[in-house]
RNA sequence: GUCCCAGUAGCUCAGCUGGAUAGAGCAACGGACUUCUAAUCCGUAGGCCAGGGGUUCGAAUCCCUUCUGGGACACCA
């Protein structure tokens, strides 16, 4: 299908390439114009708006233009069956009907590789998201952003990306600090110590469970060591603890990285101190009321930003400029960074600082996402990290089960406040969308089973003959299944993972209706091969598309 | 006050780089299981695309403006 996309635009290039050297229209450019597969099967298999496009440089109507277009284009030995110019200046285009064949057979043959695409021509991509504190347990909020990124990160390896999925670990500054803090108010206090937890602390059970694990390691041996020694040993241990518990969690919802990448050693490798150097040489840098300021206004900014304290310490925007900047002397010539949308105020300055530093400020992604809120029973669940009083991610998998979970944070565009009703994700009734996409795999793996019970299987490729799937269920899933590669080209482009959530739902809606309208399995033999060929191709694409998502595609349900 | 996101069917949301008659799921109502899985399907109903201006062949989509909801405006991250 892509193939004839591009046939198409070829053919309209040179058509109106034709009609202006022969003079009918003043030298012209093609401009950006869309091919797409209409909505209404009545508009043919491909539309374009070129015509309308080309009305005002041509300073002609639309549908005057459209009909000389036409004239331009040899349909005889072509693989349009025909041509027509509609509405007010569509051009609509009806291909050879064989091509139905081609599409279903190439689909067998690719089998997981069916949409696949290079548009992404390798480009190394980092894909960052999550990169929660480690100071605690995953959130929601967290939780969407694992499923967002890394179904995006898939997204975008299938459609020829070279992508690296990275988590950065902010295990150094003010909230470290602050953690050491708590972690050792929880320590005295396990061991009978009068303790109070600092009032901006961590007030988490889960905080209390490491230290007991801490106590059962090593004792009372640091109630006596100085505080900043025994601070430092606790942290080294919560913080490996609490690294390792979020691995697991973001393994079992299926999230996998490339890298865990430390802030600690932005610290430790000098590049903090290099990135203030470059803006310093660069001019950017003020110093004000004892502290060290990022000239951000000489970029258009409102404010200025602090980078180094009044106490010395750099601020977490210095040192996020070097992480930015290390990844772009790694390689990657776009990075994209997953935030929750109470972090907006960051994007703006992180761009400016990549432009003060010498580099295109777009090379910088970063996809907001508002914030979750959970609803169980119609009533809103609070989450506070700081007052312990949350679902974590690890809850809500053991709760409603990954798949649910994941379909349901990236159902939605990133930019709507998603709504997390939990019982409907727990319920495994027919309201709960990921199942209705599911169960039209397991029923074509039904379907299959049914079949080698008969003693019989799927034909032999190109064996089958397609164009007796005539009815329209039949047609409607063809043009749907064909329409699979680009939409994962557009959906890559939009970055948007909830795209194919929803070409998905509507695939496994086509399926469905097709398979109550009509039996798969019948009398007439041919008719079965051919049907069979379709089911096979459709199961293929939902497990290629439940995949990207990483959703399980059930053989049974 | 400035900035960001949202406002589309009763509810939750797609569509937003302008295109042909604005879609889906849920909820409501009426139907379909002796037939490959009824976790399904078919049908009915439901809309001043928040309001108002503008841009043009054409606007839910772009621009301006008002209103409503959420968020951000730290020597926190």
């Amino acid at each position: 299908m892509e193939k004839n996309r591009e046939k198409i635009r070829t053919v309209l290039a040179s058509a109106l390439e034709s009609a202006c050297s022969k003079g009918i229209f003043p030298k012209t450019d093609v401009p950006d114009y869309a091919l797409e597969i209409p909505r209404e099967k009545g508009h043919g298999d491909f539309a374009t708006n070129l015509a309308m496009m080309l009305a005002k440089p041509l300073r002609s109507a639309p549908s005057k233009i459209a009909k000389v277009l036409i004239q331009e284009i040899e349909l005889a030995e072509s693989f349009l069956e025909r041509i027509e110019v509609a509405g007010p200046g569509f051009i609509n285009f009806y291909l050879q009907r064989d091509w139905v064949h081609s599409e279903l057979d190439l689909i067998l043959e690719m089998k997981d590789s069916y949409g696949r695409s290079e548009i992404g021509e390798g480009e190394k991509i980092q894909v960052e998201f999550v990169s929660a504190n480690p100071t605690g347990l995953l959130h929601m909020g967290n939780a969407r952003g694992a499923a967002l990124g890394d179904s995006l990160a898939d997204l975008l390896a299938f459609a020829g990306y070279d992508i690296s999925r990275e988590y950065y670990i902010n295990d150094a500054g003010n909230q470290i600090e602050n953690f050491a803090l708590s972690l050792e108010a929880r320590y005295l206090q396990i061991l009978g110590q009068p303790a109070q937890l600092p009032e901006e602390g961590y007030h988490g059970e889960d905080i209390l469970e490491t230290m007991k694990g801490f106590v059962s390691s090593y004792g009372d041996r640091y109630l006596q060591s100085p505080g900043i020694d025994r601070r430092k040993a606790m942290v080294e241990y919560a913080l490996s603890e609490k690294i390792t518990e979020i691995k697991k969690t973001l393994e079992d919802f299926g999230v996998v990285y490339d890298l865990w990448f430390s802030e600690q050693t932005l610290h430790d490798s000098g590049s903090v101190q290099k990135v203030l150097d470059l803006l310093g040489q660069k001019g950017f840098l003020v110093e004000q009321d004892g502290a060290v300021w990022f000239k951000a206004t000489r970029l258009g900014l409102e404010k200025d930003e602090v980078l180094i304290r009044g106490n010395g310490m750099p601020t977490y925007f210095a040192v996020d400029i070097a992480y930015h900047l290390d990844k772009i002397q790694e390689g990657f010539t776009k990075i994209i960074n997953i935030w929750g949308a109470d972090h907006h105020g960051h994007v703006a300055r992180m761009k400016a600082a990549l432009q003060a530093l010498g580099y295109d400020p777009e090379i910088l992604q970063v996809i907001l996402m508002q914030l979750v809120r959970l609803y169980s029973g119609g009533e809103i669940v609070r989450m506070s990290k700081r007052t312990g009083n949350f679902v974590s991610l690890e809850e809500l998998v053991e709760e409603v089960g990954r798949d649910a979970a994941r379909y349901f944070f990236v159902m939605r565009s990133p930019d709507s406040h998603l709504d997390f009703d939990l019982d409907l994700a727990k319920s495994t009734s027919n309201d709960n969308p990921v199942y209705y996409i599911q169960y039209a795999h397991a029923r074509i793996s039904s379907v299959f089973r049914q079949l080698e019970e008969l003693g019989s299987s799927l034909p032999a490729p190109g064996t089958a003959d397609i164009s007796l799937l005539v009815e329209e269920q039949e047609i409607l899933l063809i043009h749907k299944l064909a329409d699979f590669p680009n939409e994962i080209i557009d959906s890559a482009k939009d970055m948007a993972p909830h795209r194919i959530a929803r070409y998905l739902h509507e695939l496994a809606g086509l399926f469905h209706s097709f398979y109550n309208a009509h039996r798969i399995i019948c009398d007439d033999s041919r008719l079965t091969e051919a049907r069979l060929v379709l089911a096979a191709a459709v199961q293929i694409v939902l497990a290629n598309g439940l995949g990207l998502l990483s959703l399980s595609a059930p053989e049974k349900m």
